[in-house]
DNA sequence: AAGCCGTGGGT
DNA sequence: TACCCAAGGCT
């Protein structure tokens, strides 16, 4: 019966297939270290591999211990993780990275339990990290093994639905074998990626083709289910560069939750235009020279398009300007801060000239 | 328990 | 273009 192999069949099929195929040269399997292995994990969330490496690459010569990283300022963290996004990984890093100094030596816990109990660090994560850091026995059910596991078994459910859930959650303990904890994580993750894909699957190259039920059904990409689809709305605004004439441009500090929380940002205006230069008087003490509207974009988030009118506009102080504060800066574009930055900010600032 | 949270790759 | 969705977690 596709979908049925004992576990040791199982486990032995698939650690054959990573000998011969499985990736062994990522960055984080080299100097393999817990601390490295968590930053990998956190940044892989809802990420791909090649969108992770230069962040990791970046963010390990920064910070290479997990002491690095709790003395550092959050502003330098974020700035290493500008146009990564989801930047509440990275503020939770950065807190879980102080937890982990002051509440266990330095050193990550070994065990799903623990580590669970640290910001940004759910079920998956931290088995991930107990397997591939420790080699202990511990299941991952991310992405890709989801996807393998729905069209090994034949699962038809989308793979968010909490009965898709449940139902992996239990087929991924099951196979997950008690030895060969790194190298079995490893290979569900490799088979996810490079064999299982989503769109594309090399069924011929699969180590469980014989016993896969969706190779069975003639049709792979009939599994696993596909998410129920929403249309997303669209938010129209403006982001103001506003410029002195030594060149500077002016960044707020957004909210530490939300979008963009904890990062520096454009101001965003989105009231009546005729009001604009009385509002950058009133709210900032600027007063506006000349101004001009750039090329509009749109920027999409997981959940909103943002349609985006920027607006140039040549400012000098007045009388109660602000100059500098926790809330603002004057972003000097010849020696930038080390500052974190929305995608599409960063664009914009350097655009200018 | 759905909605919130970014950005880029692939098609 | 527009759409799907990535090595998910938090509320």
């Amino acid at each position: 019966m596709p979908g049925s192999l004992s576990p040791a069949l199982f486990q032995q099929a698939v650690l054959a297939w990573y000998d011969d195929y499985g990736r062994k040269n990522l960055p984080w399997q080299q100097n393999l270290t817990a601390y490295r292995v968590w930053v990998s994990e956190i940044m892989l969330q809802q990420t791909q591999v090649t969108t992770v490496i230069p962040y990791f690459e970046n963010f390990i010569l920064v910070f290479p211990t997990v002491e690095a990283l709790a003395l550092a300022e959050s502003d330098e963290v974020m700035h290493l993780w500008t146009g990564l996004g989801y930047y509440s990984r990275a503020r939770n890093l950065h807190k879980a990275a102080k937890m982990i100094v002051s509440q266990f030596g330095s050193q990550l816990p070994d065990s799903t339990e623990l580590l669970m109990t640290l910001p940004g660090i759910g079920r998956s994560t931290a088995g991930a990290i107990v397997s591939t850091a420790f080699n202990q026995r511990a299941t991952i059910l991310d992405g890709n093994v989801k996807r393998v596991l729905s069209r090994y078994a034949g699962i038809s459910d989308w793979t968010g639905s909490k009965k898709a859930e449940t139902q992996l959650w239990e087929l991924a303990e099951f196979y997950t074998p008690a030895v060969n904890c790194r190298p079995y994580t490893q290979v569900m993750m490799d088979l996810g990626a490079t064999i299982c894909t989503r769109t594309k699957p090399r069924c011929e190259a699969c180590p469980l083709q014989v016993s896969c039920a969706a190779f069975a059904s003639g049709n792979p990409l009939n599994f696993p289910g596909k998410k129920p689809k929403k249309t997303i709305p669209v938010r129209k605004g403006h982001l103001l560069l506003l410029q002195l004439a030594t060149g500077a441009i002016f960044l707020e500090k957004r909210p530490p939750v939300g979008i963009w929380g904890g990062l520096w940002s454009l101001p965003a205006y989105e009231g009546n235009l005729e009001n604009l230069t009385a509002e950058c008087q009133h709210r900032y003490g600027l007063v506006i020279e000349k101004m001009c509207f750039l090329d509009s974009l749109r920027h999409t988030f997981s959940h909103f398009h943002y349609d985006i009118t920027p607006i140039h506009a040549t400012v000098v102080h007045s009388e109660q300007a602000i100059y500098e504060s926790s809330e603002h800066i004057w972003y000097d574009l010849e020696s930038p801060p080390r500052v974190g930055l929305p995608r599409p900010v960063k664009t914009l600032l350097m655009g200018i000239n």
